[in-house]
DNA sequence: CGCCCCCTCGCAGTTTCTGGGGAGGAGGAT
DNA sequence: ATCCTCCTCCCCAGAAACTGCGAGGGGGCG
């Protein structure tokens, strides 16, 4: 356990951040901002729905493993909670009603994650979604002070590891980017906010069978098996806007 | 047209964001923040997910028509762009070559836009996504020289901005953020990646009909008409990655 | 001038999806 | 202890989507 330290120099610790060539980096990166907030974690975690995730900082191997063995991240108010939320959250002010989420806070007490956290959620592009996290071992007002006080810095420094993160993240492969032409999009964004092929092709004042052939012609382009997975490409490769 | 000012005090621009009480007082903060930063626009420009929008900025009524209008929406580089972005991005990076998107670009200039823009996009809760833009009349070299020197700060102004936003607009979730169970996750993610029912069924070890009975539960749940339209509002919200 | 892409339209047959029922067990929440 | 949600399975009929065969006009480009 350590000392809450005095505020860091933004501009050195992004300078930092920016020069950081990969993600091992980046783990040696957020020990010294650990160390610099003198506070006793400080966590990058990179959320996908699926269950795979890519994170860095300074939890035991033996916490996270736990952590991922027992599903926590199905329960974890943190998640939950920064899910829905867009600005920085206490964690004090989040919903510890339920049993299993006092289990959960009990259980990373005692690994020694510290009683008080502070999360940082952070979207990007195609649904990322992470989290920085800030934890430590003191006084609810102590907290209280210290995440007030240093919140838009936080939140700019998460900014930039996420940044850093995409940056490196080898899964980021921009497709050629087959473009859609105009009737095309109108078709699948119709398609996607809900119409049937009927109502599309009513709404774009032309016959069912054209409609069917832009869709089928999108869905080519696309490379998709069929419409609901041409309209979730459209989607994630930003073509459509929904 | 301004001239491009000195940096205004983040603190002082902050505290003035804070105390907005409504969103008629986001329309004045945005009108003082392009005064004090001297450029000729600055625009707050929110895309939910059904596709409706909100926004304040000082672009002419005139222009705002002329661009819903015309569908610019949906060829726009600054929105395809941005979607697919994290960071901040000048204008000038991004692709204009597509003939509709130069088309756009002059009618903009014509319409006082500026020749300069700069984009910060930001995602929030269920699939929240929106721009912060400014935009100005000068040389390249100038404005890559002022968001460079004001990029940290922008990112901020445009974070407490939406924070803001979302305070006051909490009607844009008419459905309560329902979430999706394990399964219904799972089985929504594979129809997006293109598998049919059952292939999918299949791949999870459980009847089709019991991979139905997800499926229908999860469009109940997001409100959908049919199945695609219930991937694209899972895919648009962030509760499911393709 | 072809060539290619975009836009428009028709028919028929097959497969898949949708919507209405019902039913039981496991586990957590109150 | 009771309620509720989640997970699992079943039948059936009608609606919708997919597959595969066609057709023609317009516009840009080499």
């Amino acid at each position: 356990m350590g000392f809450l330290g005095n505020a860091p120099r933004l501009d050195t610790l992004i300078e930092r951040l920016e020069s950081a060539k990969g993600l091992d980096d980046l783990q040696i990166v957020i020990e010294e901002l650990r160390d610099q907030y003198g506070v006793d974690h400080m966590v990058y975690h990179w959320v996908n729905s699926n269950g795979e995730q890519y994170g860095c900082g300074t939890y035991d191997l033996e916490w996270v493993n736990r952590y991922v063995e027992r599903g926590y991240l199905r329960i974890d108010p943190v998640i939950q909670g920064c899910f829905q939320r867009f600005h920085p959250v206490n964690w004090k002010r989040l919903d510890w009603s339920s049993k299993s989420a006092r289990a959960l806070l009990k259980d990373a007490i005692e690994h020694g994650i510290g009683n008080q956290g502070f999360s940082i959620p952070i979207r990007g592009p195609n649904g990322q979604f992470a989290l920085f996290s800030l934890t430590h071992n003191c006084s609810d007002a102590e907290w209280e002070e210290f995440t007030e006080s240093n919140r838009r810095d936080l939140i700019l420094v998460a900014h930039y590891f996420n940044q850093k993160a995409l940056e490196f993240e080898p899964g980021r492969t921009p497709e050629p980017a087959q473009q859609l032409s105009p009737r095309e999009l109108e078709a699948m964004t119709l398609l996607a906010i809900g119409y049937s092929r009927a109502q599309a092709a009513d709404t774009l004042s032309i016959s069912e069978h054209t409609l069917r052939v832009y869709v089928e012609s999108a869905r080519f382009k696309l490379g998709a098996m069929n419409t609901t997975h041409a309209v979730a490409r459209a989607l994630s490769r930003g073509l459509i806007v929904v």
